[in-house]
DNA sequence: TTAAGCTTTCTTTTT
DNA sequence: GAAAGCTTAA
């Protein structure tokens, strides 16, 4: 039995849900259990759960600050809060502390930064920026110069993240992932060494430093996490079967309090992110760790016809290890059963898919209900090719994102690098924008800047916060064909403060795009297009009224999933990963043959996990559908580097009973 | 610093 | 087989 915590307040009675919930749901939605977990198979109203528990507490007197909704994403944080918000009108959602794991540690650093040695301006590092400066670390530290290759930065990169995320230290992931580089054991030590002091020296953390940070300030500083604990009554974790090793170590320390309750909620059968430390077992295992917990089983499918449902739980139930569960379908019907479909290669099979979309779109169904999946970005050349030729619109999920590509970033590194001077990566990207410096030159006027910066920093404000650089830099010994370009660097950055106080973002975005603009136009042929991406970005900057508020979402955000998109209507082209969570009413999953999905690489180690989560994401592929689903294979690979190749229709094919699909011959 | 030419890589990428 | 990244020479 666990313990009672304080949910209720007379005066408000329970809300009854019972008419828009399952009852399945509903038991959930009204546990009082101190520990549940909910499973929520693919399309039973996961999200809906979720926001109408959120809802619940909330029309019980909880206040809307003692509630933590932890979510992976942005887009499924800024969805849930926006039903809840739909629900109930009139409470204050806005204290309702509801994010990605990320930004909920980002927010308790920003707080306490001074416990850990940063400031609260610290900058958050990006997948690109960590890489440039793993890169710089590896070419000073790096390079043995014996016969033996050195890893690349890359290399390093995924493999200190990984050992972040799984709570291991980097020589474990060496030891277990990497063993052929065992004898640069001794290097790469130093370069991680000297890329913690980095970071630490720039005040800035990567993405892994801001879990691991937040563990660590949590575990570290009792009356702070006992602050945390006793503020929250309710820690609520949506796709928990994907969460790591320090994920999980973060709800331990939010969750722990002697009155809070936790809710996780997830579906073991859609784990597929092992490969970035996520553990299934931490789902399978609930129950051990908490065996109190209760819980709830949501099998009732909203979203397929039963044909596609039954294809569904055929393929999954082949994996082992799991939550018994099978899916029963809520709707009727469905005209047609799943279809299998050969190609001799992949272009016929792209040829086959853009012909069968066209007689959908022409017999009426809109191109938005339509989506092509697949394992890998390439897979979906062909699709791509014969779209184009068939007019039919389609986007790509892939491809660059917003806040990544190259001139955004300039103009943020402005930004950063005036809240926090001590950026050396804005730095080195914004010296780069001045003709003739390259590496080396950039090299050297970091060393300037930051020999000067002590000096500086004593004499700002009582704030700590820079606003002169003019006055602070102006007299650095540049050389003087730098020196103009030097003062229009210093200018520029003082043009973002006004009488000792940051300029709006939006403001500070403008001066940003004013100052760059001669660089761009010598530097991109498409110049036109990336000052209208960086008017987007200034508009953007008019929702924030704190800069640092919008340097450390737009860290956050990584796509711009704001607007446009959405409205278009074109048939969406998509890797499985990136579907997860989404549907529509006609799903093709391409390139199902042996070595492309499961792939190759996967079926050479011959481990048994991770074939299962190869599984788990054909099965993610297949929930996808509401109405029509088309499995097709190409029997010929024209583009692998080896020549023509023949290849075998994917194993997880032959999971399905031929009875559940028809096959078509093109 | 830049550009030609050689080498490497070819799965997924919530933040 | 193609694209991106890295090295080397100018």
């Amino acid at each position: 039995m666990g313990r009672s915590y304080p949910v209720a307040r007379a005066s408000s009675p329970a809300p009854d849900f019972s008419n828009e919930l399952n009852p399945e749901q509903l038991a959930a939605v009204e546990t009082e259990a101190r520990h549940a977990l909910v499973i929520a198979g693919a399309g039973s109203g996961k999200t809906r759960t979720l926001t109408y528990r959120v809802a619940r507490l909330l029309a019980l007197g909880v206040a809307p600050w003692r509630i933590l909704l932890l979510t992976f994403t942005n887009k499924a944080a800024k969805e849930m809060l926006g039903r809840v918000r739909e629900l109930c009108p009139c409470d204050d959602i806005g204290s309702l502390w509801g994010g990605t794991f990320h930004s909920v540690a980002n927010r308790l650093l920003r707080r306490h930064a001074e416990l850990l040695g940063y400031t609260p301006s610290f900058t958050i590092l990006d997948t690109d920026d960590r890489r440039s400066m793993l890169k710089r670390l590896v070419k000073e530290l790096g390079d043995d110069r014996a016969s033996a290759r050195f890893p690349k930065a890359d290399v390093l990169s995924s493999m200190f993240s990984l050992a972040c995320n799984r709570g291991e230290t980097w020589r474990d992931v060496l030891r277990a992932e990497y063993p052929h580089l065992d004898r640069h054991e001794e290097q790469i030590g130093a370069i991680c060494q000297a890329y913690e002091a980095a970071k630490k020296a720039n005040n800035a953390m990567d993405f892994d430093d801001l879990l691991q940070n937040a563990v660590m300030l949590l575990g570290r500083h009792e009356d702070v996490r006992e602050r945390y604990r006793n503020q929250f009554l309710h820690v609520l974790v949506d796709e928990y079967q994907d969460t790591n090793a320090l994920q999980d170590k973060m709800i331990d320390l939010l969750a722990g309090g002697p009155d809070t309750s936790l809710m996780a909620v997830g579906d073991d059968a859609q784990s597929i992110y092992s490969w970035r430390g996520a553990d299934v077992r931490h789902i399978l295992d609930f129950t051990e760790r908490f065996p109190d917990a209760a819980i709830f089983k949501i099998e009732t499918n909203y979203r397929s016809v039963p044909s596609i449902l039954e294809l569904s739980n055929a393929a999954i139930a082949a994996n082992k290890r799991r939550f018994e569960k099978t899916l029963r379908p809520a709707r009727a019907g469905g005209e047609m059963i799943p279809a299998l479909v050969p190609a001799p290669d992949s272009r016929v099979e792209g040829m086959f898919v853009a012909q069968r979309i066209g007689e959908l779109i022409a017999a009426g169904t809109p191109p938005r209900d339509i989506a092509v999946l697949y394992r890998a970005h390439y897979n979906s050349l062909d699709v791509q090719m014969e779209l184009t030729r068939a007019g039919i619109p389609f986007k790509l999920t892939s491809g660059v994102r917003f806040f990544e590509q190259a001139h955004v970033k300039d103009a943020m590194a402005l930004l950063r690098l005036a809240l926090n001077p001590l950026d050396e990566v804005s730095f080195r990207r914004l010296v780069l924008t001045i003709p003739k410096v390259g590496n080396v030159m950039a090299g050297k006027l970091w060393t300037l800047w930051r020999e000067a910066l002590p000096g500086v920093q004593a004499a700002a404000g009582g704030d700590g916060i820079v606003h002169d650089f003019t006055g602070a830099f102006g007299g650095c010994r540049v050389s003087p064909g730098v020196r103009p370009f030097w003062g229009a660097l210093l200018q520029a950055l003082d043009g973002l403060s006004e009488e000792g106080a940051w300029s709006t973002p939006d403001a500070m975005v403008e001066n940003a795009v004013a100052y760059l603009d001669p660089y761009m136009q010598q530097a991109y042929d498409d110049y036109d297009e990336r000052v209208a991406d960086l008017e987007q970005l200034a508009e953007a900057a008019t929702t924030f009224a704190d800069v640092q508020e919008f340097l450390a979402q737009t860290s956050l955000l990584t796509n711009a999933d704001g607007g446009e998109g959405d409205a278009s209507d074109r048939v969406t082209l998509s890797t499985i990963h990136q579907a997860k969570g989404l549907e529509w009413k006609i799903v093709f999953v391409i390139s199902l043959c042996d070595g492309v999905f499961p792939h190759r690489r996967v079926i050479d180690a011959g481990d048994r996990d991770a074939l299962e989560e190869e599984l788990r994401l054909f099965y993610v592929a297949v929930t996808r559908a509401e109405d029509q689903l088309y499995l097709s294979y190409p029997r010929v690979n024209l583009r692998s580097y080896e020549g023509s190749l023949h290849q075998y229709p994917s194993r997880f094919l032959s999971f399905c009973p031929s009875e559940l699909m028809e096959q078509w011959d093109v």
